[in-house]
DNA sequence: ATCCAGATCG
DNA sequence: CGATCGGGAT
């Protein structure tokens, strides 16, 4: 764990380089006040699944013009989940989607901005609340739809800190996100949301691709020669 | 067959 | 801690 302020700089670096910027997170009209929202959605729709299959679902929600907090709270369980089925654990994920719209309806009137505006720690405490929102989900709606300056920890970042010794294997989550956190946000507000938002994105596209889970590609890795610390 | 932009429950 | 949720893309 130490040296890690070059460690991490010069990981960005290399991801950036090889990878290039990955454009998280997709959304059709980031002009509209329901943009965060959708990046919310998205952000619980896609625990543990394929991108791919959330768009599938993100598109039927908007088709019936059904994604703001509003609708989805007042839907019934069983139009909403056969909605949102092509994401998976669609019985599971319903009850989710709602717990979050009812929070967002009794705190904030619905409104997504609000509720992720002023203290950091305190929305991201609030979002902790919300059963089904887990520590990764609350920093990616923070991150994503907030604009809010909070590193997303997930398995492929893990992976690749534990591989290049960079961090033990035994961290609780906000251990793992203090390494970013001080050593990277130092810097200006908006300079850091779009750091930790390529970031994130970067070692994904690292863990998928090289730093996977069994057969590595550690010979063709683009963090190779950080192996040597 | 495998695996996915995880979180909760027992 | 392990078990569970799950359709869909590859």
């Amino acid at each position: 764990m130490l040296n890690s302020k070059k460690d991490l700089t010069d990981i960005f670096n290399q991801l950036l380089k090889h990878f290039g910027p990955q454009h998280w997170w997709p959304v059709n009209d980031p002009a509209s006040d329901l943009a965060p929202f959708e990046i919310s959605v998205g952000a619980i729709l896609t625990q543990n699944t394929n991108w791919k299959n959330v768009e599938t679902a993100l598109k039927n929600l908007k088709y019936e013009n059904l994604l703001t907090p509003e609708k989805i709270d007042s839907l019934s369980e069983e139009t909403l989940s056969s909605l949102i089925r092509p994401s998976g654990y669609f019985r599971v994920k319903t009850k989710r989607l709602k717990n979050y719209t009812k929070y967002l309806m009794k705190n904030y009137h619905g409104d997504v901005k609000a509720s992720l505006a002023g203290d950091i720690s305190e929305k991201r405490k609030e979002l902790l609340q919300v059963n089904g929102i887990g520590p990764e989900t609350a920093d990616s709606i923070l991150l994503y739809a907030g604009r809010r300056p909070t590193f997303v920890i997930d398995a492929y970042t893990k992976r690749v800190l534990i591989r290049h010794k960079i961090a033990s294997d035994n961290l609780k989550y906000e251990e793992y996100q203090l390494l970013f956190h001080d050593t990277l946000l130092a810097n200006g507000n908006s300079e850091v949301v779009k750091l930790f938002n390529e970031y994130h994105a970067l070692f994904v596209a690292c863990g998928k691709n090289y730093c996977r889970p069994k057969n590595p590609r550690c010979d063709q890795c683009p963090l190779k020669y950080n192996n040597t610390i």
